[in-house]
DNA sequence: CTGTCTGTAGCACAAATAGACTAGAGCCAA
DNA sequence: TTGGCTCTAGTCTATTTGTGCTACAGACAG
């Protein structure tokens, strides 16, 4: 674990404290950097990273939507997915999505700590019970149509962010923002960005 | 904080480790007990604790249902409730309860350890919504400062329903829709319906 | 190499939205 | 009865949003 960078992606700032001792204490990682949502990861990412540890919900996007999009811009850098409830359906999801390991927050520390060492030999790690992603391939989520900027957009959007400033924050034309807006409108079915929040919101993202 | 015993009951052993972190290096205390779970908390509690911090969800006997129990056995000990989510229900059963404080996981360190002196000092530290006593006057920190048919056009507004939808199910003029809406903007201190949406549902206005 | 997809950005137009006004009708408490 | 509040409805702007186009560059697959 030496010379590595971790990153922590959680919105609760104790247990970003809690996991960033057990790792200073065993790992001896290189760097460790603290983000509290999808959007702040981002920026890590650009600095580069060696794993990140992305809890699965947080407020604005969802985590396990955040994965996708991460995957696409930074493909190298793999993902463990954090989760206090150790739902099938999230470790299933997060798997198909890319996900390089799965761990359940409730663990104890030495197993997160090999958890992640796994994870940066370049192996994976998911819980046993997890054998197969077998033909029911469960339904494709809506986020899972969106492409990477579209969902950065959609981000934004949740907060309740007008396209003036979406533009700003992503450094984009507003123009160009209209464009994402409209495609998300159509791709959610929603008939206004409203509709998009509550749509997003609904399919998994407030859960 | 000097010479108290704290104890926290989580059954997330990371979120355990990083709030005995912050209590270690910022408030001096006595000593600091961990439990996870109701079952094991009662047995720190015979040895004598000052506070508790319970976290609220948890497998087995869920942590408000713990409360009850905890406080006619050891009236003296203040508990602190944890939650990841800050629904207003959740705060409002645990103060009914008879909890001391309510905090949420995601909250600052620093608001944290200011809680826990407060609490360990005699008084109660709940969110600012819920301070005003009074059972059902707390409910009505925003949405009772909307008209009924303010509330009205709020439950469709947070449909993602336009204004002329609106108009329409509320059988009066998109004009009337329109002074509504501007009110309650301005009375939620929304930028635009969208963050009205999200301000609504984060007070549990609609629910 | 040739499409296709994605992201970018522009233009134009219609619709929706937000804010600042005025103003009347009805209700209720001081 | 008066004053205040709510609900209603209107006008008038200015801004935002949503849609339909075109266009180009880069990545990627066939």
């Amino acid at each position: 674990m030496k010379n590595k960078h971790i990153l922590i992606v959680d919105d609760h700032s104790l247990f970003r404290t809690g996991m960033k001792m057990i790792l200073t204490q065993v790992g001896e990682a290189a760097g460790i950097s603290e983000a509290d949502s999808i959007k702040e990861a981002f920026d890590f990412c650009e600095s580069g990273v060696d794993v990140i540890l992305l809890d699965i919900h947080m407020p604005g996007l969802n985590g396990i939507d955040g994965i996708k999009p991460i995957r696409e811009k930074f493909a190298k850098v793999p993902i463990i997915v954090l989760s206090a409830s150790s739902e099938m359906a999230d470790m299933r999801k997060a798997k198909e999505l890319g996900a390089a390991g799965f761990m359940n927050k409730a663990s104890q520390a030495e197993e997160m700590v090999s958890s992640i060492t796994r994870v940066l030999d370049g192996k994976t790690c998911f819980p046993d019970d997890l054998k197969t992603v077998d033909g029911e391939a469960s339904r494709e989520s809506l986020a899972g149509s969106l492409t990477p900027r579209q969902i950065e957009v959609l981000i934004y959007l949740c907060e309740g962010m007008s396209n003036k400033l979406i533009a700003r924050e992503l450094e984009m034309s507003e123009n160009t923002v209209r464009v994402h807006v409209s495609a998300i409108l159509s791709t959610l079915g929603a008939a206004n960005r409203s509709e998009a929040i509550l749509i997003a919101q609904r399919e998994g993202i407030t859960s």
